[in-house]
DNA sequence: CGAGATTTTGAAACCATTCAAGCGAGGTGG
DNA sequence: CCACCTCGCTTGAATGGTTTCAAAATCTCG
């Protein structure tokens, strides 16, 4: 019953299944499949062992991914705002834990449900490829600024990178708390504050509220995460 | 062209081209594509910033991939042995290098043959995926590792690891230098050095010669990286 | 306005780094 | 064969940045 479908598309999308280097994958996911769930400020959208039988994608607000440690300590592995995907496992639990970070509103979508479309669609296929492969860019990078940048390089490069992607020229709004923060940045609580107070001494931020941002030295910030 | 063949595996493999949670691969690539390559001590495979046209696999000795960070340093992402693969990219470019540790032979695929193979063999595209999960996996145990853990639990851990991998019971060698042990571990080679004294000191490990470590208390070195 | 949570600030302790020197094995040349 | 050199490794002492413990300040919400 499948086969009229993939004889379709065949030829075309041959290249696409293993798009190592292909072009960006335009769009992303049909959005007609799954279901659009919503979820309160600090509600758990899967748990860290559960078995892995969806995929996420953020509509709107953030959301959180993290991981207890055995030491018990919280590993905040990204957080992820409207369009971003997350939850993609490789084995059959979640290895991570997702919460919403204030109201936020999240498309579910099963992975039986995706298996078929993969099968069908050549370009599904090579973005769910793309989507695995863009997660473990990203966790390289963690590893880079966890390996060696100092308390005030890895502040500095967060708020650069939130800024960026809340799309704000200057002022923005955290959406999540210091501790949130000090669990990416694998800081304490402490340290990241005392850092955001040092960076506005020194008159790179200002901080009108504990949760609001103004980057007032962009290029010395930029200079800093070297 | 390849109609023909796409319609002969579709049926079975519709679950296979995202195989978030399937049963481990067997196997792996087929062994008859690629050309094998020989590499002496230190040679590089590739470098960072070449286009990365090729999947590599080594079929004996080591392997050491890496990326130069902006400040210089080396962040070493892995040691491969026989039957492991390096060298899966997002990107069009590889953002790692990778040079031989000692002698070592290492199966080359290009990656227009992987797409081919892939878009014709649904266990092909799965193995694939599985890889690249597996290397996710892998960066994500790195993260762990690095947010807190301490120097020595850090050595303990790498030990074990290598020993598991080494498939020693007790005594093993090590391929690599102190250096590359630290640029892996993130610390500095003096505090790699004084580390493992001290494990020896404690009983816990044995170092007849620099390279070669005999694991006294596995259990307590166990207990060490909780 | 009051109570609890979050954030900030302070001081002391700790751990890894840095800088510096010594050790030891392997290789080369006299 | 031994002196010598080099390179990788080890050890020591001092420095410095982050953590820890503690307390004050600020914010938020009922």
């Amino acid at each position: 019953m499948y086969a009229q479908q993939i004889v379709a598309v065949a030829p075309t999308t041959a290249a696409a299944v293993f798009p190592l280097h292909a072009p960006a994958v335009e769009g992303g996911l049909p959005m007609d499949v799954g279901q659009v769930m919503h979820f309160a400020r600090g509600a758990e959208i899967f748990g860290q062992g559960e078995k892995a039988d969806c995929l996420y994608r953020v509509v709107s607000g953030w959301v959180r991914t993290y991981r207890i440690l055995r030491d018990g300590r919280r590993q905040i592995e990204g957080f992820h705002l409207a369009g971003e995907y997350f939850g993609i496992e490789g084995g059959a639990t979640h290895r991570s834990a997702a919460e919403a970070l204030g109201a936020a509103t999240v498309q579910v979508v099963r992975r039986s449900t995706l298996n078929e479309l993969a099968a069908r669609r050549g370009d599904v296929a090579a973005t769910l490829f793309h989507l695995a492969m863009l997660g473990l860019q990203r966790s390289r990078e963690h590893i880079a600024m966890l390996s060696h940048k100092t308390a005030c390089e890895r502040v500095a490069g967060f708020l650069l990178d939130m800024a960026e992607r809340a799309d704000a020229a200057k002022g923005f709004e955290l959406p999540m708390s210091r501790q949130d923060i000090a669990d990416y940045l694998s800081l304490t609580i402490e340290t990241v504050s005392r850092t955001l107070s040092q960076l506005q001494a020194d008159g790179l931020i200002d901080i009108p509220r504990s949760r609001n941002i103004v980057l007032r030295d962009r290029e010395a910030l930029e200079d800093m995460c070297e």
